[in-house]
DNA sequence: AGAAATATTTTTGTATACATTTTTATTTTT
DNA sequence: AAAAATAAAAATGTATACAAAAATATTTCT
């Protein structure tokens, strides 16, 4: 695996603390390699929204905060909308069948926070691939990458799991009975429920 | 300037061949640095989208394609109504004075498309700023330095200036009297148009 | 001749060393 | 004692050198 990669894990984790400059000799010596590939690393980090600045050179892990959860789920419930309306009338069974498949693997117990934002990931593009939308579709991974540093509220403390993959099967087969509109209404209030529900339990946390 | 602009400049003055690899040492010479800087430079490009993959270690200037305009002004058109929901009832009369000034220079000759880009982003950021919504902000600033990069067709071959000025003092016009519907129905009128109009030009093309 | 395999060249990736900048600590001044 | 100025340190930024990988050219085989 790659440092950037291993950096998000850290992140997910809480392997690094939030708030304090991150070090390039300090990493470089936690993953034994040197700073050229620490800086590639925290720069792609940052530009991915990761990292944020700190001071005038460096960079830290941002704090989580509630706003920032609300505005990830408001844009994903835009623009998954908007790709799921393209990709709509050119889903097939063989991209619900994979839809399916990936939801099924979702629902096992003992996935990591990463596994399980990537299967989520996986799940919604098995239906947006078909729209055949390069750009927006790049954002709109990019904005369910972070969201992926709050997942370990929604599949933790929040026991979100069993009602998600319920939502997952109804969302399919509303696409099934080729429903356009209640579909994308559907997905709307799926992921703006995930949102507005995590939103609430972070304003009401004090430390972190 | 540091390095990075100066290849964003180069991008958008097309002194960049689209299509064919950046070669690291030839830019390194180009602009009189290592590759370190340059290899720095390209990575944050590529995560921001103003370079693409090319190979399995390499990247270029992607092409200009009708499709990521479309899906751009598309993306702009949700976020930024978003946006602007968010901020309406806090805009008073400093912000509009403050947009109102920026909207005044944009007026002027002679500008580069740089130049033209940030302003225009400046007059709308005036507005959206008091949304206090750093992650929606910063999303939606990402997407206008996309779009950016076809800002040449806006203001070169499709005569675009005049209307767009227009546009922006009603819409002003708009968020004074307090209208708020009007106000963001107006806004997504006034993106979605100027995509449209970029999309169907670019669609015409055939060597780009 | 065309495809596959191999060798060559080119290019990117990484480490180390040094320069520059930023931050922190210390000293000086009011 | 607080603020400003200065000095020390620690950190980031960049260059050069080398290693690994990728792309290209060449050779070999069918």
């Amino acid at each position: 695996m790659d440092i950037k990669q291993q950096i998000k894990d850290d992140i997910l984790n809480n392997k690094l603390a939030r708030g304090v400059p991150l070090r390039q000799v300090e990493l470089s010596q936690r993953y034994g390699v040197s700073r050229i590939p620490i800086r590639d690393a925290l720069l792609s980090l940052k530009a991915e929204g990761w990292l944020s600045p700190h001071g005038k050179a460096g960079v830290m892990v941002p704090a989580l905060h509630w706003k920032e959860a609300e505005d990830l789920s408001l844009m994903r419930a835009e623009l998954e909308c908007l790709l799921l309306d393209m990709a709509f009338d050119r889903i097939s069974e063989k991209e619900l069948n994979e839809a399916k498949f990936i939801s099924l693997q979702l629902d096992k117990e003992g996935l990591s926070l990463i596994e399980r934002g990537e299967l989520n990931w996986h799940f919604h593009q098995a239906l947006y691939k078909v729209a055949d939308r390069p750009t927006l579709q790049r954002v709109v991974e990019g904005l369910n990458q972070q969201a992926v540093r709050y997942l370990g509220f929604q599949y933790g403390p929040l026991g979100y799991r069993a009602e998600s993959q319920h939502q997952h099967e109804e969302l399919l087969s509303l696409i099934q009975k080729k429903n356009k509109y209640a579909a994308i209404k559907f997905l709307r209030q799926h992921i703006e429920d995930a949102g507005v529900l995590l939103t609430k339990y972070l304003k009401g946390m004090t430390d972190f």
